[in-house]
RNA sequence: GGGGUCGUGGUGCAGCCUGGUUAGCACACUGGACUGUCAAUCCAGAGGCCGCGGGUUCAAGUCCCGUCGACCCCGCCA
């Protein structure tokens, strides 16, 4: 029997057992050697006694930490009192009648115990060592079971997996492509594809019906905690669905794995939150739902109010946003001037706040302190109650919600109002077709291009463009985006006046994404979809904050690998093939 | 492009504010002891140009400037 170092249990006490692993740790007491034998299922205890196999017992006095062992012997139960509940083998030992050493190891650059806090960068150097550790390993088994649950679902629901090209051409507009020379056509690029986005699209017209990708994807941007210049999507497009019959099959989707890979049962349906409910309620378009915390709006109570910073700013179009946080009154003096600088650090001109104390209100405006009538009409409106903390910004509606959401998300952390374990989906719906460029003073597409307008909003693609709203729908969970997608456009006359308000010309478009347009003029189907970022979600599901933490060799901040020194020069020959030449960097 | 935090034996940290003997601790490592440990224990030992460069000073891990790297954030990411 040839078990795994994570399945042996009292039950099979007597069975002649063969293991192979690593060894984990080694605790010599001169008379026996205990040895932890770890593999990817877990770690099972070997003992080595000199009285039942005296070569073995020697060759253990060699081992070392993390030296690859094949040891054969037999499983018996632990004497009494010495069972290690900690494990789940740890009911039994492996008495070792014979080991073999298969490989030796020199002495690691880092613990692999759980817990140390080891330098990323040296991480990502030995990544092959830091995969062994339990906490990333584990990340990776939960991945390939969500690889597995989408695969199942989907093709369950009738979907198609089809690969598409990784090289491919530039397109206009969203993030900086990265770019692959070639050979063959000089001075011509490739580009790596920011998402299959096009392709998709063209799958439905050459009526694949329903397509999915697993799909790795390439954009050219600076990184984050959770950006990385190549990134895994489940890539998925359907044709003859509007967009209430599709996102149910997305939800089904999510559903089924979170189901399959952490046995939990999400609430079906998501609940749906339009994009300005959703800035209104919670300050953001991608709503944490795991706590409450909502924004209240108090506008009309400042409208003839005497403090004239926020009078002047209802009058002046904007609003008065606030924020009731129960039982923060506690808060010190030096807490709230800190909340108040990072309202400010958000763009906010300031930010007042009120701490419903026992002995009277206190505020950062004297306006507010003490009994005044107009505190207690704001208490009544936000339902406050003693020991609460009120925070209110004043400005423009999205500044001052997005202010008070930033704060929010903030709060609730600090505050210890996040339940560990709990996943709120919601859609975000509605989002604006367009959005106005201050910068390139034009309208830009919100999704991209070729998103439809809502049915009722078409007409005013001709007259008021930025009242639009889109067939565009974002998922997000626990606060972050996980996924975005849209109806797309299949007419020829709406595509067209799309790009007119895009200022892109006919030829302009023809040049660029041509070869859509024209499949598009052959019977080209209604069709919509989605792309969801798998790494984000797999990285919730493994209770993670860094996507790093789930892509097995991820890049850092700058864009480099530490494991094989890329991006690296290549040699002149190279470059002449390619005819290119890079010039020195100016000072 | 901008802001912030950090950089000290292999790893994680202290020392830096307030410059001054031999740079300290834990783990890992090496040798020894030990037949019921599981973070084994006990004894002994080795291992550092304090990221790099420059400056201030009688004297710099410590103060100043620059630079490189890691991370976090803003911009950016349709």
């Amino acid at each position: 029997m040839s078990p795994t170092c994570g399945e042996l249990r009292g039950g099979d006490a007597g069975a002649a057992v063969t293991l192979m692993g690593w060894a984990f740790r080694r605790r010599d007491h001169g008379g026996l050697i205990f040895v932890d034998l770890r593999d990817r299922e877990g770690v099972t205890q070997c003992v080595f006694n000199p009285a039942t196999g005296a070569e073995a017992h020697a060759a253990a006095g060699r081992v070392r930490g993390e030296y690859v062992l094949a040891v054969r012997g037999t499983v018996q139960a632990r004497p009494p009192g010495t069972a290690n509940p900690q494990l789940p083998t740890g009911e039994i030992e492996v008495a070792v009648g014979e080991v073999r050493i298969l490989n030796e190891s020199k002495p690691l650059p880092f613990h692999l115990e759980e817990g140390v806090e080891v330098d990323e960068a040296v991480r990502l150097r030995y990544r092959y060592l830091d995969l062994r550790r339990p906490r990333l390993l584990r990340n990776f088994l939960l991945r390939d079971r969500v690889y597995q649950a989408v695969r199942a679902s989907l093709h369950a629901a009738g979907f198609v997996e089809v690969e598409t090209p990784f090289l491919t051409r530039s397109t206009p507009e969203g993030a900086r492509d990265f770019l692959v020379p070639s050979r063959l056509a000089r001075g011509h690029f490739y580009a790596l594809p920011q998402s299959p986005q096009l392709f998709k699209q063209i799958l439905m017209v050459a009526g694949l019906e329903r397509y999915f990708q697993i799909v790795r994807c390439f954009r050219d941007e600076d990184l984050r905690r959770d950006r990385q210049p190549e990134f895994t999507q489940i890539d998925i497009e359907t044709a003859f669905l509007d967009r209430d019959d599709f996102l149910p099959i997305v939800e089904g989707m999510i559903v089924e794995v979170f189901q399959a890979v952490r046995g939990i049962a999400l609430p079906r349906p998501f609940p749906r939150l339009g994009w300005d409910e959703a800035r209104a309620r919670y300050g953001s378009d991608k709503p944490d739902l795991r706590f409450g915390l909502e924004l209240a709006d108090c506008s009309d109570l400042f409208r003839d109010a005497a403090f004239e910073v926020f009078a002047q700013a209802v009058h002046a179009g904007g609003v008065v946003k606030a924020l009731r946080v129960p039982g923060a009154g506690g808060l010190s003096r030096r807490d709230l001037d800190g909340l108040v600088e990072e309202a400010k650090g958000s763009g906010a001109r300031g930010m007042v706040w009120v701490r419903l104390a026992e002995g009277g209100p206190q505020a950062s405006v004297a306006l507010f302190r003490g009994d005044s009538a107009l505190t207690r009409e704001l208490a009544a409106r936000l339902g406050a109650q003693p020991g609460d903390l009120l925070l209110l910004v004043a400005d423009a509606f999205p500044l001052a919600a997005e202010v008070l959401g930033r704060l929010r998300a903030g709060l609730a952390a600090r505050l210890g109002l996040i339940p560990a374990d709990l996943f709120r989906p919601c859609w975000v719906l509605d989002f604006p077709l367009l959005e106005w460029s201050e910068e390139e003073k034009r309208w830009q597409a919100m999704h991209h291009p070729f998103t439809a307008p809502r049915d009722e909003d078409v007409e005013l693609l001709w007259s008021e463009p930025g009242r639009v709203r889109a067939k565009a729908y974002d998922l997000v969970l626990n606060g972050q985006e996980i996924g975005g997608g849209s109806i797309r456009i299949h007419e020829r006359r709406l595509q067209q006046r799309m790009f007119e308000v895009l200022g892109i010309g006919e030829t302009e478009a023809r040049a660029k994404f041509g070869f859509l347009l024209e499949a598009l003029e052959y019977g080209a189907p209604p069709h919509g979809g989605i792309a969801l970022g798998l790494d984000r979600l797999v990285a919730i599901l493994a209770g993670t904050d860094s996507i790093r933490d789930v892509i097995a060799f991820p890049k850092t901040q700058k864009g480099t690998c530490p494991l094989t020194e890329a991006p690296a020069p290549v040699s002149p020959a190279q470059l002449a093939e390619l005819g290119l030449r890079v010039e020195a960097e100016e000072e």
